[in-house]
This record gives structure tokens, C-alpha cells and sequence, in this order.
DNA sequence: AGCTCCATTTGACTTACATCAATGCTATTT
DNA sequence: AAATAGCATTGATGTAAGTCAAATGGAGCT
């Protein structure tokens, strides 16, 4: 299936039978208040899969809102079919389950962040987590999801998004272009998570 | 096996053999950071199992620690073991499977209070998550768990958690003596927690 | 009873982050 | 080119919850 940018694909509380895989573009699960407050609980990018653990569940509606944040490619598998499948691939299942396990292990560090670190510490453990390359001491970094969106995605409002990456500016850690952001000194981050001294 | 009051079952990053059931007694759950602060991420009560999702994700170390809070009984189920009867009974695969998803679902809404509600909020929420009597419209509420725990599952200081519950006797939504708190007017509760005016 | 040890409460003060409002900036539309 | 709209930045101000410190009150011990 083929969405466009900001194209919903699913609202939480409707009626539940795919879940599914992203081959391009990239997706964000949302919640909601009824007062319209809504937080990003995850970006997903290609080669991942989502909504997945709603359909071993049992339960008959989606729990979060899923949209399209650019033009994407899905594909929906039917929930009740890879249940049949399963079945018969004890192999398949308890891969499922390994997976599921590590989605449960991510939520597990993201609550951790949220309660017991900082905006600037989620902040700079944001970047950090996009570094591919090991090796080098510095790292370019583009942002391809839009500001508002990483501060939602962190649990914090733009305004402090941006005074933060002032900050950081600043004292000569990063530096910013638009959404081109420069990490100088990979090693001082980490060691600076690390310790907690921000 | 028998464990007394505040001993510790296993540490975060210890390495991983086995999940437990709780038949009696109750522990519970922490993460923390290395300048000592921790948070409970929850209470496990008799009938319930905790670290299963550790053993399926392949990881070699235990990702919380985990202490009784009082005198407990559990059952340890060694990993490999289990593993191999799941091979052999794609039911009770797909069962695990289910149970792992509602974990998932779990986190995902303390994920949500924690980041959309505040701190009253959350305490209201806590107790009526403890109501079992669903028809009557007040509720006799024993705190098993002394207060600074409940407060570190909630993510706020004892201190707030004491001035929370004053300002709630004060409002006279409720009656606090020691661990024994009453619940005036559940609907009412019930109400500010939906419509977060609190 | 008196003493010690904790948990809880209370008060005074601080702070990280949010909110509100104004402005700049870029992109798209007309 | 001018107009509109939406995101990002910046400054001024507000506030929920944290911190620190002291008082209170039980539970258990000698």
C-alpha cells in the first residue's frame, strides 16, 4: 500500500486486523489525550514492522494512531492469516516472541530515560543513537523528521528543543544548519551520558 | 524458592538463567543510574510472572533488578528449559506471545501517563486501578506497599505524593489513615480522570 | 518507659521546563 | 511579487514538582 505524506493509516481505537511493514518512507505511532495533547511514542523506518504486537493481543482495537510523516510504502499483512501461519512454524513464533521481547526491552529503556534523565541528556542519547559510524570521533548527522517531531518523539516542547541545541551550540559540542547537525566530539558525549554530567 | 523482606532475587546485569512466578509475597521491579537514583517500574503480585521477556530476548543479562518488598515464594523456570517444551507446543508459544503483547500494551500506557498526565493524575489513576468492586461508589483502599515505594512506581517524591494525597482529604475526595485510605466518590474520580480536571 | 531508627509530613525555597507572545524564516500559493 | 501558512527561534513570565531541612510520629528494641 502506498500512503502519502501525513496520510493516516490508522487511528487508535479502530478496529484491528493488520499489522505491518514498512518497505519505504517512515511512520509515527501516536497517543493521545482527548484534549489534544498527543506525544510520539515512535518513529518507524523501513526494514521494521509495527502494530504487530496489537494483533497476538487479542484485543479488537488499535492502541495508537499511526501516520505517515513522508511518502511511504507498506505492507499490510492480515493478522488472523500469520496467526495460521504461526501455528505451524514453532521456529517463526518464537522469533515473534524474541522480537517482541526486544520491543518490550526498548520500551523498558525509554521509560527509564523519560523518568530518571534530563531533556538535554534524551537529547544528546537522541543523536547519539543515530550514529552509524563507530569509528571516527565526530558525525554528521541529518534530520529527516522535523523538529517538533523529535521534541514530541523526546517528551519535550520545541521551544526547549531549541534552547537546548543553543546551548549545546554553544559550549562547542554540535553544530547546526538547518536540519544538518555536526557532532564534534563523539567520545565527550558519550562520556558525558555516560556520567550524567550535562 | 523463599526469599525474605528487601532481599534481592537478581541485579540488573546479572547474567540470565532463569524467569520467576510469584506464588506469595510480592516484588518488585527497578531500574537504576549509576548516581543512585532508582525507579520502580513495577509491582509484581502473586499470579504473575516477571524477567520472561529477558529470557526470550536472547540477552545475556537481566535488564532490571529485582527485591522482594515481602516475605515471597516464587517459582524459577529455567530459560533453555521452557524454551524447548515452546518448541514442542506452538499453543502455549502463541499464549506467551499474547502475554508478551499485553506487557507491551502495559508499558505503552505507563509510557503515556508518564508523559501526558501529571502527578495527580497518575495518583488518582493508581487508585482506582486498585478498585475491585466495581458497583458501589466508594471503596476501602489497604496500601501494601509503604508510600515512597508507591511513589517512586509513579515517578514523583514522596514529598509530592504526601502533599497530593493532603490536597485530595482536603477536597474531600478522600480519607487518609496510615495505609488506609477511603475513596469517597469513585465516580467523581473516575470523571477528573477523564477529563483530566484534576 | 525511654531510645533509636525510619518513614512520612510540613514548610521554605529552587529549578527545569512549560507557556505565552512576538518575530523571523522558508516554502507554497495566488 | 505579494500574500499566506507553518515551523523555528527568542524573550518574558509562570508553575508543577523537586530539593533541602526540620519536625512529627510509629514500630521495634533494651
Amino acid at each position: 500500500k502506498e500512503y502519502s505524506q501525513d496520510q493516516i493509516i490508522f487511528q487508535q481505537g479502530e478496529p484491528l486486523n493488520c499489522f505491518y511493514y514498512v518497505c519505504d518512507g517512515a511512520v509515527k505511532l501516536t497517543r493521545s489525550t482527548r484534549n489534544g495533547d498527543e506525544k510520539i511514542i515512535e518513529v518507524v523506518c523501513p526494514g521494521r514492522t509495527f502494530a504487530e504486537a496489537a494483533i497476538f493481543m487479542g484485543v479488537p482495537q488499535y492502541p495508537v494512531s499511526v501516520s505517515a510523516i513522508k511518502r511511504s510504502t507498506l505492507v499490510a499483512i492480515n493478522g488472523k492469516e500469520f496467526i495460521k501461519i504461526l501455528k505451524n512454524d514453532s521456529d517463526l513464533t518464537l522469533k515473534m516472541l524474541a522480537h517482541l521481547s526486544r520491543r518490550l526491552h526498548w520500551m523498558l529503556s525509554e521509560l527509564d530515560k523519560l523518568t530518571l534523565h534530563n531533556a538535554s541528556f534524551r537529547i544528546i542519547d537522541y543523536f547519539l543513537s543515530h550514529v552509524k559510524n563507530i569509528s571516527s570521533n565526530d558525525y554528521d548527522l541529518e534530520l529527516d523528521v522535523p523538529k517538533r517531531d523529535i521534541a514530541s518523539r523526546l517528551s519535550i516542547k520545541p521551544e526547549t528543543l531549541s534552547r537546548v541545541l543553543k546551548s549545546l551550540q554553544e559550549r562547542g559540542l554540535i553544530t547546526i544548519q538547518d536540519n544538518h547537525i555536526h557532532l564534534h566530539n563523539i567520545f565527550m558525549l558519550k562520556r558525558m551520558v555516560e556520567l550524567e554530567e550535562i
